[in-house]
DNA sequence: CAATAAACGGACCGGGCGGTCAACTTGCTA
DNA sequence: TAGCAAGTTGACCGCCCGGTCCGTTTATTG
């Protein structure tokens, strides 16, 4: 599988040199930064970059899987706290933080990527669903809400803040709470559109 | 000032052509869509795009202008609406479809474009707080949400709803309504961070 | 129906991108 | 410590982008 070979110290070094890098470099400039930047950066020639990932969807991919796994690692150990409404709560509070400082949105752009990508983003979308399940039974969450609703919903705070002047760096906060009161039972008006199907 | 000369017209109906097809292939391809490809849409030379709009940057504000001045004159009706409540909310609904139809989230990019860009925005910025004000002051809306706070949240709606699997063009009115119950007095906790400076 | 200025179109240029390659350097191991 | 495979590097390639330029076409006007 992947496991073909250990990997010389110089070459773990580099390709952890190269992934922060990769993920500053993603945070500062977007989902288009560029190779040789994400090089320069990390101290490494062009080609190093190329060696590693030897496309830049593997290394975005790369990126993307780390993210994913952790968040996902976070969401399952949420699953069996004693109040499901204060799980999720605290599970997309996670998720913003993580991408506040590294911008995770494209995630969801990731979806034409690896098989691995593809099977890390699938387990996760089954963590938040069971998380949602778990807190709409807990009557936290307005009935109409399904997992897929919160899935899409979770980068929103982050993408609504990013366009505010700069020096918030939490402001992500109060749009995560506005969200979130929006998702609770109470005052909540019908929604006038059936959720997505299963993502 | 900006009339300069009366236009050609085949210019003009080119002129018309190209900001049809310009905001067709930004809708399609988004932000980095293609002088060329726009000029293929649009069934005319790539010269004629750039002596139309001498910079892309150009192209795209002619674009937004469009839209964000439409959007004001709706703003502007609406503030004179019997219902607070239901003016904003109907103002965020045709923002929403506007987008939808064409996606506008870059209207925040924007920022850096011609004086007549920010100026136009400025314009569309204060219709918001005005009709914010209004909805808060009738009570439709919690006392803690600012005018930014909805400049800011506006587009969220298609944003959450564009990475949903294709064939539902409607979604984003599920997600603006749990947004708008988010903005309501009934069940609202109170926020964690303070409101962005004004915009 | 000219004559003319306005508008058009596409070849062209410089630049930056992702990705390749062969010569060079270096960590590993026997 | 010597030999070699593993790793590094930057020059290089083809591609596409935004923008320039000039020969050609066309709407306008008297």
């Amino acid at each position: 599988m992947t496991s073909t070979r250990r990997l010389r110290a110089d070459a773990a070094r580099n390709r952890r040199l190269l992934l922060a890098a990769a993920g500053d470099e993603v945070a500062a400039r977007g989902l288009g930064a560029s190779g040789a930047a994400i090089a320069r950066r990390g101290g490494v020639g062009k080609g190093t970059v190329v060696r590693h990932f030897a496309t830049k969807d593997d290394l975005l991919a790369a990126i993307v899987i780390d993210r994913v796994e952790a968040l996902t690692a976070v969401g399952e150990r949420l699953l069996v706290s004693s109040d499901p409404g204060a799980a999720l709560v605290e599970f997309l509070t996670v998720a913003a933080d993580q991408q506040q400082q590294r911008d995770l949105s494209f995630l969801q752009e990731a979806g034409e990527l690896t098989e691995q990508v593809a099977q890390a983003r699938a387990r996760m979308f089954d963590t938040v669903h069971r998380l949602v399940d778990r807190a709409r039974d807990g009557g936290a969450v307005r009935s109409d809400v399904t997992g897929a609703d919160v899935i899409l919903l979770m980068c929103a705070p982050n993408y609504v803040a990013s366009y505010a002047p700069d020096g918030t760096p939490d402001l992500w906060r109060r749009y995560l709470a506005i969200i979130v009161d929006g998702l609770r039972p109470q005052g909540a008006n019908p929604l006038p559109h059936p959720p997505p199907a299963v993502i």
